[in-house]
DNA sequence: CGTTATTTTGATTTCTTTCAATCGGTGTGG
DNA sequence: CCACACCGATTGAAAGAAATCAAAATAACG
């Protein structure tokens, strides 16, 4: 399911400038690899991904979900180089970008620019709710969060239909983002769908019942962020 | 101890217009409160503080220490507010920048402009920094890390003075930080200080073994990233 | 259908938290 | 100068949460 972008009439011929072209990356693909440069950046038109760290000891904590409408390398697109990978879960179609137009688009699209700050900061703000979680709720939160957030975010690109969303995710993949060992996820998971909150099987989440899920994952009552413009 | 900023001679009349004034700020003032909106962006010109997200349960975590030279509110500057509190942790001195002039920027200013993006990307990576931290490792590591960490940004804005550094919070904030309770975070630290690594007291941080702290706190070998130029 | 990857369980160990006090400074008022 | 209140740091003991270990059950796949 494609995701339609928001260009204004306006910036339509800048911007097909800017793009480079379309890609096609088959499941398993590094998009980015930690501390590499990279030429690119990409908005995510289909299929899903994760943005993940890798430690010395092996340990691997996934930073987050990429979902479609999502712009990613931005870092590498400022900073020269990303300090995180991004990997395809799912085939995902790309809208490629030059890094080297970036500079560009600041001085002539002061809005688009503006945008992509915006995009940032939105980025920052997910971090710290992520690391909020990490740090102070226990398992059974985590998990609730984790999912409530999912589905929510599912829902604001038209991927949800109803309770349910495509989650194409190995329960590590959200064990290494939360900070929980697999058992551990397994177990809680297991608990979640005991309650009749929610039940995540064969790559569907099916949410049973929205309240309950956020008033356990003690998730905040947030407006809806603005979506991303570029 | 002041930072001094790097203004570039061409920008030094625009950025003065932009600048609204000077600030002092006292110990445990709010300088931003999480969902509040906010006519103003802050550069910290001295003292410090914490940026934090407290939950409804009422834990807390807290985000990331600011230093002199830290910029603070550019969410609010974008997003309309912040998603996060800020708190002076000791008396502060700060830039005080106007948030309506902020899109002037973007229009007069491209390259002005570019390093926001930059500042917010750095941040976004410190906080993914932070998240695999917290994520994914023990107690010990944490602690290590974080105190290699603080020190490291201290030298960087030249705070410290030889292997000791200020570091005036108390150890709830850094248990907060990592995600550790307040009792474990002690003992820990007494463990670090056992094992000859580090020691804090009296609010200033004495490193014994960087490299021991490095290699316990799992810290990666991180070229140090250019500093934000507004 | 055999092989591999992912999910699920149970038992056990390790790490953290919680609870309950004590200790040490600091500031105040007498 | 001392009694008293207060706050942060520190400890010990016990309870609890999550990790690790080991293995079985399922699902996915050529």
């Amino acid at each position: 399911m494609d995701v339609f972008l928001p260009f204004a009439e306006d910036d339509l011929r800048f911007m097909q400038s800017f793009k480079t072209g379309e890609m096609q990356a088959e499941p398993g693909t590094q998009l980015f690899i930690e501390g590499a440069k990279s030429a690119h950046l990409f908005t995510v038109l289909s299929g899903m991904g994760v943005r993940y760290k890798t430690l010395e000891n092996g340990r691997r904590q996934v930073i987050g979900f990429v979902l479609p409408g999502d712009l990613v390398g931005l870092q590498a697109g400022v900073m020269g180089e990303m300090r995180h990978s991004v990997e395809a879960t799912t085939a995902m179609r790309l809208c490629v970008f030059n890094r080297s137009r970036l500079f560009e688009l600041y001085q002539n699209q002061p809005d688009r620019a503006f945008d992509l700050t915006f995009l940032a900061a939105v980025e920052e703000h997910f971090l710290g709710d992520a690391l909020t979680t990490v740090g102070q709720r226990g398992a059974i939160e985590k998990i609730a969060w984790s999912l409530h957030r999912f589905y929510t975010r599912s829902q604001a690109v038209g991927l949800a239909k109803g309770l349910r969303c495509p989650l194409p995710y190995r329960q590590q993949d959200l064990a290494d983002a939360l900070g929980l060992s697999l058992v551990h996820t397994n177990k809680t998971l297991r608990r979640l769908k005991d309650l009749g909150l929610a039940e995540w099987s064969n790559n569907v989440l099916q949410i049973n019942d929205l309240e309950g899920l956020a008033e356990l994952g003690l998730v905040e009552i947030t407006e809806a962020v603005p979506r991303p413009l570029i």
